[in-house]
DNA sequence: TGTTCCCGCCAATGG
DNA sequence: CCATTGGCGGGAACA
């Protein structure tokens, strides 16, 4: 049937949803802003789920990936430990070890990559050894482990400390994880589908500053750069807390949009909502300035000249009050300033699904007390 | 268009 | 047995 209507609609209000406010590497910033202050060491995921706004679907995503760095560490079920940035250069250690024990093998062959870079990776000799053992005996269907998020996630890693390049582009890094990407040969079935599963690692990575998203030189082909082995890189999402400089991704929006769905919310008064809210115009215009020339005049800081960082470092949270809900709302956000001073909300908008995360939200917190008592309570 | 990747169904897993 | 985990890929936002 002829469904021309909804979805399209909002091709215009581009101020509706803004899927990039969705994105793994924010939620990863929230998450890590929210979790790496002051003495926090147990984190349940119902109440991270709770607190960010977002489905439990989502915080394995990130669990999962943070874990595979040594950030967390499962600590039993729905229980995750934080282990803090302190502990990821350890856990590269251990992986790089642990490549090197294995041989890392690379891709297959690496014909495929054209133009490639000037310095390719791949350390050592081209060893051979497939990386998913055929061996039947304990192997048996336990495949779900190989193709975890997790498993992906250290491989990549070790593709970035076994090279001594640190520009890897997206194809060699999906041709070498995964059986080869274009080109049909064996892995026909899916390959396209895991790269997915790239990019979601290529967004927290970024959210935790370990690589950054870029483009070759000259072939504009999209990149990532490994940040994590410098001194002390850069510093995490940011060392203390203050808020850290480059985040690229970021984009003028603020609060009132991201509605609860994908889909626009109800267009009542066209793009006259909010009074003092803002123009929805700029974003465009962020988007525009993204290429422009990076070595004119630079030097404020890195990347991302003025857009402001979007995400966890929202300015002051809700700029509106009056709202006869909102005094619930607010106690929760004095307990919570009681304990980190922060508010950790992702943004607000629409008020009807926001109202229900607030309710969710309550009982997560009540029971994270009840739960942990003291643990995180520092009051 | 082609690329990036969010969303959530639903199957393994584990208690 | 059911709740927790988490592959997996459709398809929408984005460039």
């Amino acid at each position: 049937m002829s469904s021309l209507a909804s979805r399209e609609s909002e091709t215009k209000n581009p101020f509706l949803y803004n899927r990039k406010e969705k994105s793994l590497g924010v939620l990863c910033s929230n998450f890590l802003k929210l979790y790496n202050r002051d003495g926090v060491d147990l984190i349940g995921l119902d109440a991270a789920a709770s607190r960010l706004g977002v489905e439990r679907r989502r915080i394995y995503d990130i669990v999962n990936i943070l874990e595979s760095v040594g950030v967390l560490s499962r600590k039993a079920k729905n229980q995750y430990s934080w282990k803090g940035f302190a502990a990821i250069p350890r856990a590269l250690d251990e992986l790089k070890e642990e490549a090197l024990r294995e041989n890392f093998s690379a891709s297959s062959y690496c014909n495929s990559a054209r133009v490639s870079n000037e310095n390719e990776y791949e350390g050592p000799s081209n060893s051979k050894i497939n990386m998913q053992e055929k061996l039947s005996v304990s192997a048996k269907v336990d495949n779900r482990k190989e193709k975890s998020l997790g498993l992906l996630t250290q491989n990549f890693v070790k593709l970035f400390l076994c090279s001594d390049a640190d520009l890897i582009s997206l194809d060699s890094a999906a041709t070498a994880l995964l059986g080869d990407i274009h080109d049909s040969t064996a892995m026909r079935n899916n390959s396209a589908a895991k790269v997915r599963r790239l990019y979601d690692i290529a967004n927290v990575f970024s959210s935790l500053n370990l690589i950054e998203k870029t483009h070759h030189p000259e072939n504009r082909k999209p990149a990532f750069r490994w940040l994590g082995t410098k001194e002390n890189f850069k510093n995490g999402p940011a060392t203390d807390l203050d808020l850290d400089e480059s985040k690229r991704r970021a984009f003028g929006t603020e609060i009132t949009n991201t509605t609860s769905k994908r889909y626009k919310a109800d267009s009542s008064t066209d793009r006259n909502s909010n009074p003092k809210a803002n123009m929805p115009t700029h974003m465009k215009q962020n988007n525009l300035k993204d290429k422009h020339d990076e070595n004119s005049l630079e030097q404020h800081s890195k990347h991302s000249s003025k857009d402001f960082v979007f995400g966890p470092f929202t300015p002051a949270s809700v700029p509106k009050v009056g709202d006869p809900e909102n005094k619930n709302v607010r106690r929760v956000q004095d307990w919570e300033n009681l304990a980190s001073s922060y508010r950790p909300q992702y943004r607000n908008q629409a008020l009807s699904d926001l109202f229900g995360h607030y309710v969710e939200a309550w009982k997560s917190w009540y029971v994270e007390a009840a739960e942990k008592e003291q643990t995180q309570q520092i009051s």
